[in-house]
DNA sequence: CCCCCCCC
């Protein structure tokens, strides 16, 4: 039987529409990424192909299994689908089944032409050789090239110009390899490999390549003999760099590139940039000023590796320099700056991401890289500095799939060009770490923002996110009011609720308090609940595989497991009993109902430890309390609205007042600490 | 030769 693939779905879903379950052909795939763990798939629905799928990494074993071999039919049945920062859309394969084996296919379906994101069909050519290579196929790492790495013809701007013509022909780009697709992918080319010569030998030696700016299955090639163009001198690494030795040739990428700046002060006033740049040995800082900055702003990009002669060694100024060189460099007019097109070996930006979750542990001050999805932002405002600067600020709020949040506040021009609409996946490279509202983020002017950058992190961010990330119950670091606000929260103590009779009104009362979850009731704590959204309505089972929805009067194929959690709140005088729905149960119990009830029904062992774990933790609890009567008896109920993290600050806040309250006599200010 | 890294 002849399959029928869903035509359109291609332009469609490069086009940014998530079309489920549609049916398309693979046409190839290949490992990505500098620890070559990502899949890359070309995809064809019989009319146009596109390289802009990425198979995700829970579906890895498919490819392992040799299921996805070239040509079988498959059902797309979820994507994920992210814009790069230059538009072009990533198309991120979430769950996927193969309907027709390769063997039982054999061949390519129809003549579908290579899908551009420009919209524009290339013509002619099948898929495999014309598809334009995308970075994140070749880059995919723990990396990046901040700015568009396009290979543009190359601006070419040396005060001591290459010397030879010949020599700047071998810096162009070689792209177009049109090598037969080899059927499995060449070896891993981890930048950072040790089992082959340097980047710093001057010996034409063949070399792994991460295949920058190849074809898709190009083949790699063997690397050019090296040359530092314009002069004899030899390559050497950054780290051997010093103020006494002039003679030297480095060869580097381009990490971090500041603006263009002016000063004025007493000494005089000109312009300057500076940027940073990484090689296998190190990084250093590198400033131009004036003249230097007509020469070669343009001429740095970001991501770009370059040969850089004959500039000026000075001792780092570590007030202002984080970077770990001794030294830092000045250009001067007889510097040399030649883009260096054939970049293999030279390490792409590294980032060490560090889990939301563990801001809290790192120390103050430190100045460190994250990455979130922007969960929420605020609009741009202008603020007014110590020293009567204006300048525009926007706070964002970052989540990670630990469901923690920090807020991180961005400056000048970066808040106002944020956009946070479409929750993107946010890095931040030399974030410095601050103390405020517990523990925040600010950009420096050293730091990269980065927004939906071509790296795994964010694909799996995006991924995470977008299936139940964006559900998740999250928690931030940073506490977002500040003394006062806390006016918002009614505090009261367990004995309070009571020897107040709170919740014997007409209208339900809300307070909140600090007490320690002592019990919680495992038994029945999950339901299986309508899988219509906002129903939540428990189903009947009706055996026959299907559930039934009583409020929706429908029977439904599946069910979501919802949490309906009964458990014993205690603090230093009372204990009292709490219902806790859904989100607040999957707070203090840190997984999802879903995950929950999977767990319920396959691993009792580690069902029970959720709720060992849970157990004895302290929370701030913000509930309602209501008289409610049942089978003719009437008693209190407590809903638990809200649980936040307890800050110690307030807490110790509020037990002063506390042990006010118990001890009026004692004149404790609540301002004191 | 700069060196601003901010605000609640």
């Amino acid at each position: 039987m002849a399959v029928r693939l869903t035509e359109g779905a291609v332009e469609a879903l490069m086009k940014g529409t998530p079309l489920s379950n549609t049916v398309l052909q693979l046409l190839n795939t290949k490992k990505i990424g500098n620890e070559m763990t990502r899949i890359r798939v070309i995809m064809s629905d019989g009319v146009h192909s596109s390289a802009s799928f990425l198979l995700a990494s829970h579906l890895n074993h498919l490819f392992d299994g040799n299921q996805l071999e070239p040509y079988c039919v498959c059902l797309v049945k979820k994507v994920s689908i992210s814009t790069l920062k230059d538009g072009r859309p990533v198309i991120s394969i979430v769950d996927i089944e193969v309907l027709k084996s390769a063997d039982e296919v054999e061949d390519k379906i129809g003549n579908p032409v290579s899908y551009n994101s420009n919209g524009l069909s290339s013509s002619q050519e099948g898929a495999d050789s014309s598809t334009p290579p995308l970075k994140s196929e070749v880059e995919l790492g723990n990396t990046f090239s901040p700015k568009s790495n396009k290979t543009s013809p190359q601006k070419h701007l040396s005060s001591t110009p290459p010397s030879t013509s010949s020599e700047h022909r071998k810096f162009n780009f070689k792209s177009n390899n049109k090598t037969p697709s080899p059927q499995k992918p060449f070896p891993s080319g981890s930048s950072t490999s040790t089992g082959r010569p340097g980047p710093y030998s001057r010996e034409s030696t063949p070399s792994p390549s991460k295949g920058r700016g190849r074809g898709f299955t190009g083949k790699s090639p063997m690397k050019s003999a090296d040359a530092s163009p314009g002069s004899a001198t030899k390559v050497i690494p950054i780290s051997a760099l010093n103020p006494y030795q002039t003679k030297w040739t480095i060869r580097a990428r381009v990490t971090n590139k500041s603006k263009e700046r002016t000063w004025s002060n007493s000494k005089g006033e000109g312009k300057l940039f500076s940027f940073e740049i990484v090689d296998e040995s190190g990084e250093i800082k590198i400033t131009a000023f004036n003249n230097e900055v007509d020469k070669f702003f343009s001429l740095v990009e970001p991501g770009k590796v370059y040969y850089i002669s004959k500039a000026t060694l000075k001792v780092a100024n570590k007030q202002f320099n984080t970077l770990k060189h001794e030294y830092e460099m000045t250009l001067h007019t007889h510097s040399s700056i030649v883009p260096c097109d054939d970049g293999d070996g030279v390490p792409d930006v590294h980032c060490d991401f560090v889990p939301i979750s563990e801001l809290e542990q790192r120390e103050k001050d430190t100045i460190l890289d994250v990455i979130g999805v922007c969960k929420s932002a605020e609009d741009v405002s202008r603020i007014t500095t110590k020293s009567s600067r204006e300048v525009s600020k926007r706070a964002i709020n970052l989540m990670d799939s630990s469901g923690k949040v920090v807020t991180a506040t961005l400056w000048g021009e970066e808040a106002e060009k944020f956009d946070g609409s479409g929750n993107p996946v946010v890095a931040i490279k030399g974030a410095r770490l601050s103390d405020f509202g517990g523990r925040s983020l600010s950009a420096l002017f050293s730091s990269t923002i980065l927004v939906n950058p071509d790296i795994p992190e964010a694909f799996r961010l995006r991924v995470w996110f977008d299936g139940e990330g964006h559900a998740v119950d999250s928690q931030s670091l940073t506490e977002a009011r500040s003394v006062g606000s806390g006016a918002r929260m009614n505090w009261k103590t367990l004995s309070d609720v009571k020897t107040e009779h709170m919740g014997h009104g007409e209208k339900a009362d809300y307070f909140s308090c600090v007490a320690t979850l002592v019990y919680i009731r495992k038994e029945n704590c999950l339901y299986r609940a309508c899988p219509s959204s906002n129903c939540n309505k428990k189903v009947l089972d009706q055996h026959n595989g299907l559930w039934r929805c009583e409020k929706c009067d429908r029977d439904y194929p599946d069910f979501q497991y919802r949490l309906l959690l009964s458990a014993n709140l205690a603090d230093f005088g009372d204990n009292q009993w709490v219902t806790c729905f859904q989100e607040t149960a999957e707070v203090l119990l840190g997984h999802s109902a879903q995950r929950l009830g999977q767990l319920r029904d396959t691993d009792e062992e580690a069902f029970n430890e959720v709720f060992q774990k849970a157990s004895f933790k302290t929370h701030i609890f913000k509930n309602r309390v209501k008289l409610e009567t049942y089978n003719d008896e009437t008693r209190v109920k407590v809903t638990v609205l809200e649980v936040l993290p307890v800050d110690y600050i307030e807490y110790s806040r509020r037990l002063i007042r506390n042990i006010h309250k118990m001890s009026p006599q004692l004149d404790l200010s609540e301002e004191q600490g």
